[in-house]
DNA sequence: GCCGTTTTCGGCCCGACTGTTTTCAGTCG
């Protein structure tokens, strides 16, 4: 049983206890259980071998019991258990947005209520208003709660969020009466995908800005506007709150509507043993009240004996405690980017001829940037047969000759083939510098297969990346069944550098493998997949990965200016063919 | 059900909002 599945049921059982009114914070164990889980970049399966299970944070015995029943039978007594005393169909009830679980058990033991069928049915026949607590206004919000779980609460990608947010928070900025700015919530987190953004200020004037903020040109619709919050329907359909607060406060706001929730609950346990109590308004003193910190968020990792903790790190995942004990990584940022490793041109399926994209590249900044079209197999993509490298590789040394101060690098996507060959030969692989490995092809390939597959072509001494490890499309396809905790292994074995994919809807590795990749000293290498001129401004997505990911400058390849980089490319090989020998 | 430089028992985050109440329970983020 994989990790997914077991998180999956612990979620369940959280859902079904609190229904049954059970204990909250066994309740909360089992979710936040849940949650660990899913951080995990190991199987269970494997931990449980070696008889580990207890020392993953918030598993005790009780639960490595659970789980290695369920390893074991794939089922789990006591979850069938409860699923016989409270019927299954209640948890699509309680993810109705307004009904908990006090309200979904009273619509069960009163009207015998299961389905979302029977609720709607139910609520439309005005029959819910008689039950205590029930009236008609929450008739009303149930109907509108189930259209919004059957629409689909979507999530934008963050390569879309991202610039929305930016425009809008520089028009508000742009206003005299704004003082302080800033993005919170997942986005400034830097998640892959937002369900929302939210904005937070100070202001002179908070009425004006919110006429600003809530203006017809801007927006498409008004969800509410008031003195302190208003929200709005962009045109795209994203939502957007905005909060004004006072300054004495900005800083805790900015952390509490920062989260994640996970990471605030940790925070506040912390304050507690210390007599402290942190809110959105900030740090106070149990004993007498006191505000002792909330202008600035490091004031208050300050006062909690706790080093600065930058956004994309606060999920509870190992950076409270690396607060604590002073050994937080030093972030890579945009600015330790000397070049992009994957690019498209038009030579296969990118839009704009070499020297375009070279001399793009230029312009921000890079001193090198690695052209890396497709090879034959790849039809679609137009894909390059080895006497077409050989072509492009000449040219490429033509415009390098003509373009000052700028080097591109002679690359290529070459696909991994079904059996892990690659589709160029080792021949022309060696002629170029940065060969990007990439699976294009026979997704459904069962775990076994696909992984060796993979592992095969790392072996390949030409192989310098391998390109979007799993294949995954955010919202549209699945990552393929690779065993990454293998592939990561093998490229600490082969020496092969793993991509972080920028390209919005892969981000692909994703941050929490990328911490495991680091913590088994693997380098990685961002590259932004760019088919256009534009989607070289995809960058700062593959950095926010990395920076989720704690990724630091040296565990970068692309941070190296071109004289290291050729050093290391040099050196991989070097190492590559002695291990294949 | 977990967890421990205050604890192996007794804790376990915090406040706002909503709709139903007549002082508050339930839900949410």
């Amino acid at each position: 049983m994989r990790n997914t599945e077991i998180a999956r049921i612990f979620h369940s059982t959280a859902d079904l206890l609190e229904i049954k009114g059970d204990n909250p914070f066994k309740v909360r164990a089992y979710q936040k259980a849940a949650q660990n889980i899913e951080s995990l970049t190991e199987e269970l399966s494997e931990i449980a071998l070696r008889g580990e299970l207890e020392k993953i944070s918030g598993i005790g015995k009780d639960l490595a019991q659970k789980i290695l029943e369920l390893l074991q039978t794939k089922k789990s007594g006591a979850f069938e258990e409860l699923r016989l005393e409270i019927p299954e169909g209640l948890l699509e009830l309680i993810a109705v947005p307004g009904l908990g679980p006090k309200k979904t058990k009273l619509l069960y033991d009163k009207m015998g209520i299961q389905t979302m069928e029977a609720l709607e049915e139910a609520a439309r026949a005005d029959r819910l208003k008689d039950l205590p607590g029930f009236g008609a206004k929450t008739e009303e919000n149930i109907l509108a709660g189930i259209e919004l779980v059957r629409r689909g609460r979507e999530r934008m990608l963050l390569g879309r969020a991202l610039p929305l947010a930016q425009g809008i928070m520089a028009n508000l900025a742009a206003m005299p009466e704004v003082h302080q700015i800033s993005e919170a919530g997942s986005l400034r987190r830097r998640r892959e995908t937002v369900r929302d953004i939210d904005i937070l200020i100070t202001s002179s004037d908070p009425e004006k800005v919110m006429d600003a903020f809530t203006s017809p040109f801007q927006v498409r619709e008004v969800l509410a506007k008031g003195g302190t919050k208003a929200s709005v329907l962009t045109s795209e359909g994203m939502q957007v709150d905005l909060r004004v607060v006072e300054p004495a406060t900005y800083g805790a706001a900015l952390a509490y509507f920062t989260g994640s929730k996970a990471h605030n609950i940790r925070l506040r346990e912390m304050a507690n043993r210390m007599g402290l109590k942190v809110s959105e308004y900030g740090v106070f003193r149990d004993k007498d009240q006191v505000r002792v910190a909330g202008k600035t968020e490091e004031e208050i990792y300050r006062i909690l004996g706790l080093l600065y903790i930058p956004p994309e790190l606060r999920e509870d995942r190992g950076e409270i405690e690396a607060a604590l004990e002073g050994r937080l990584p030093h972030l890579v940022e945009l600015s330790d980017i000397r070049g992009d490793l994957h690019c498209h041109s038009r030579w296969s399926d990118g839009a704009h001829p070499i020297r375009e994209m070279a001399e793009a590249a230029r312009k921000k900044g890079y001193p090198y940037v690695a052209l890396t079209d497709h090879s034959q197999s790849l039809g679609i993509a137009r894909g390059l047969s080895p006497e077409l490298v050989e072509k492009q590789i000449g040219e490429i040394a033509q415009v390098n000759r003509q373009l000052k101060g700028f080097t591109i690098l002679p690359g290529t996507e070459v696909d991994i083939l079904k059996d892990g060959s690659l589709d160029l030969p080792d021949a022309i692989l060696a002629r170029l510098s940065v060969v990007v490995a990439s699976v294009h092809s026979s997704f459904k390939q069962n775990r076994e297969v696909i992984t060796a597959r993979i592992i095969r072509a790392m072996r390949n001494p030409y192989v310098t990346i391998l390109g979007h490890p799993t294949g995954r499309l955010l919202g549209e396809r699945e990552a393929y069944d690779v065993d990454l905790e293998q592939v990561i292994k093998a490229a600490r074995d082969t020496g092969t550098f793993l991509e972080v994919n920028a390209y919005p809807q892969r981000l692909d590795l994703d941050d929490i493998h990328c911490k495991r990749a680091k913590e088994l000293g693997v380098t990685m290498a961002i590259g932004t997949d760019s088919h256009t001129i534009s989607q070289l401004e995809q960058m700062p997505f593959g950095v926010a990965v990395a920076r989720r990911g704690w990724l630091e400058r040296k565990n970068l390849l692309n941070t190296l200016n071109l004289d290291d980089l050729r050093e290391c490319l040099k050196t991989q090989r070097k190492a590559k063919k002695e291990k294949e020998k």
